[in-house]
DNA sequence: TATTGTTATACTCTATAACTATA
DNA sequence: TATAGTTATAGAGTATAACAATA
């Protein structure tokens, strides 16, 4: 392994390490009125709008009849709603209903302010340091 | 709210999200022999050493029950080792066996390569950007 | 016949309450 | 009496297999 490869390994440690650490710090800090799992659903629903128990599924690595009582529970509370399929009558879609996007919203809010109250001891070197990694990191994250 | 206090949340949203994004993936990406919560209790000992059933429950934030059934499973995969605490015989002390320790640090592994695969197509400017980067994030996710 | 979604059943994880051992 | 840990019991989530409806 080259040096510069070593200090890739290093470096990649370093950062997933610091997502992770702030990714669960994040996860503890909103304790939100729903289970982990169905919020999961209310956001995937809110950043991909609309979409099948099967993809819902897909996305979570979660087995269909799961998903099943998993948005039951969420329409039983009010927050999705199932529509037909407009062309296919075998399939389902759920949706965001106003008390589901309310939750997704209140509780990414909470997320954020945490995440900016730890940024509040930053200088405006750092903070644009980090403005330009953030960027990167989202398209990492999209690779 | 003031712009530059505007520019701190999107930046704060921005970076939780990308956090959340990659911990995700780095968590789908190991498929580790042990379940995720056995997983975080080994990290828990890999990071702070031999601890008591009661330390680990309140870092999970799980019961101290629920706690006890996960190290117990973790002690029948050989995994772990229960060991009479030192100064308080009514405490236990959880602590690493080498099979723990190996599943420990092949997962840290793979989950490092995948960050740095997805690190590869940077270029230096790029990666000595992250490399500040991570240091700003390592901790602030301490803080 | 293949696919989407739902029900049936069993297993695992978790929590609250009760119990045991030590301080 | 207070604390650490473990058992007992019940509730919630998930998975595999079987079923209903549509393509």
């Amino acid at each position: 392994m080259t040096e510069s490869e070593e200090e890739r390994f290093a470096l990649a440690n370093d950062l997933r390490l610091a997502c992770q650490r702030i990714a669960r710090r994040v996860r503890f800090e909103s304790t939100s009125q729903v289970a982990p799992h169905q919020f999961s659903v209310l956001a995937h629903l809110h950043h991909g709008g609309a979409q099948t128990p099967g993809q819902l599924a897909a996305l979570d690595r979660v087995s269909a009849p799961s998903m099943t009582r998993t948005v039951n529970c969420l329409e039983a509370d009010g927050l999705v709603a199932r529509v037909p399929h407009p062309g296919d009558g075998r399939q389902v879609l759920v949706e965001l209903t106003a008390a589901g996007l309310a939750i997704i919203t209140r509780t990414i809010a909470s997320r954020d302010t945490w995440m900016a109250a730890h940024l509040e001891g930053l200088d405006d070197d750092q903070l644009s340091l980090l403005r330009k990694a953030a960027d990167l990191l989202l398209e990492v994250s999209n690779g």
